[in-house]
DNA sequence: TGTACATCAGTGAACGCGCGTTCACTGATGTAC
DNA sequence: TGTACATCAGTGAACGCGCGTTCACTGATGTAC
């Protein structure tokens, strides 16, 4: 009696919970961070958020839509990381930005692990999706844009500009997927990722664009 | 009875496949290529190689054994396309060695995306597998033995060889990872991925050795 | 060359499990009057 | 302010499925004598 009395005062969890949507992608970053991709299911991330299984069928349409969801909020998290490191240089110059940028990328990939291993895992994804496809344009229109005001200040031969920019992302890119992937642990000395970034970005600068630049 | 008859005559299986071991790798590659890796199960794989589903578990531990024979196999192939590539450059400077890695390695990831795609997926493999870790070793003593070659003859300062050399396999293994991811399709007008990944490494090699060269 | 026997390489049934999705339902909320 | 009712956001049982692994088995092969 007594027992059941406690319930009844006990602050009931509401029938509705109020921000399932967003408590559901959390729940999915978690379970990535703590477990890996691989373990991420409609029914576990159900579990995670402390709802029933079939509460996500109101959320997404699928397993997919949730994980493209999660997705496009990890473009524009990169985004963001990205603006913040620009803004962060305080710079003028368009290479400065551009070394910024790099930065910017490596750091997101590596303190968002959990967003950065799905952005890219296209199979798991609809790509096809409009806010998936906008987040990304976004965060690729960063970089290319930062690499367009280098061309238009000199830096980067008209002809070479698509070559440039392909290749800082390769670059960051490549970086930020050895760096998680552990290859390249044990192999390098230089153990703090972030000061890595920030060598591997100057030095890729320093020789494709401030060594060659064609005018001020 | 006829039926019998003609079954009898039948040129029959034999009970023992001969090469069992290497069809199921085989297989492993036949079905990620066909339908992506998430479609790999141990029943899928025996499927395809027509024996039973328990076959597999007579050469293999379990799935992660399987999959890190695989993976091994694919940096045993990656080395042979990265000696491939040095040998059909046939150069004798350095410099010209390390842009024919570059376009092995990327040559490499295209033409057998189903070892590219997994033999960095850590989570499904066994990296402690010594067959595994003797492989992946060999094929990045070859990377950084031609940066060696390259700081040698002068052209890497002593202290940016593992900056050069972590920024060389960045930029093809982020360059083969976009390719591939299918993100890097429409926003360039290089559709050759050979072409593409030659004028990378070119612009790479001239920026970072033979623009900055310290002796000769 | 023949035979007995150990070993190897398969088979197929069975297990327990977690999955995505569907469906009829019910509690909570918002709105019209 | 109160009430009727539509809509929204959850629940929980049920479905059918494919999975990895185990196990007792059997056919094929190799070896000792």
């Amino acid at each position: 009696v007594r027992f059941v009395a406690r319930s009844k005062k006990a602050p009931r969890a509401p029938y509705h919970h109020g921000n399932l949507r967003e408590a559901l992608l959390a729940s999915v970053g978690a379970i990535i961070r703590k477990q890996g991709v691989g373990f991420v299911s409609l029914r576990e991330v159900a579990r995670h958020a402390r709802v029933s299984h079939s509460a996500p069928a109101h959320h997404f349409a699928n397993k997919a839509g949730l994980l493209t969801a999660f997705a496009t909020s990890g473009y524009e998290t990169l985004a963001g990381c990205v603006m913040a490191a620009i803004q962060a240089a305080d710079a003028t110059d368009p290479a400065d930005v551009l070394e910024a940028v790099g930065r910017g990328y490596v750091r997101f990939a590596l303190e968002h692990q959990e967003k950065f291993g799905i952005m890219f895992r296209l199979e798991l994804l609809d790509a096809t999706d409009p806010d998936f496809m906008r987040a990304s344009d976004a965060a690729f229109a960063l970089l290319s844009s930062t690499v367009e005001l280098c061309a238009a200040r000199g830096y980067v031969a008209e002809e070479d500009r698509e070559i440039v920019a392909v290749s800082a992302w390769s670059l960051v890119h490549g970086l930020a997927s050895l760096l998680i992937s552990g290859r390249l642990v044990d192999r390098i000395r230089e153990t703090d990722p972030d000061r890595l970034a920030a060598r591997v970005s100057k030095a890729f600068v320093d020789a494709m664009l401030r060594a060659r630049r064609v005018r001020a």
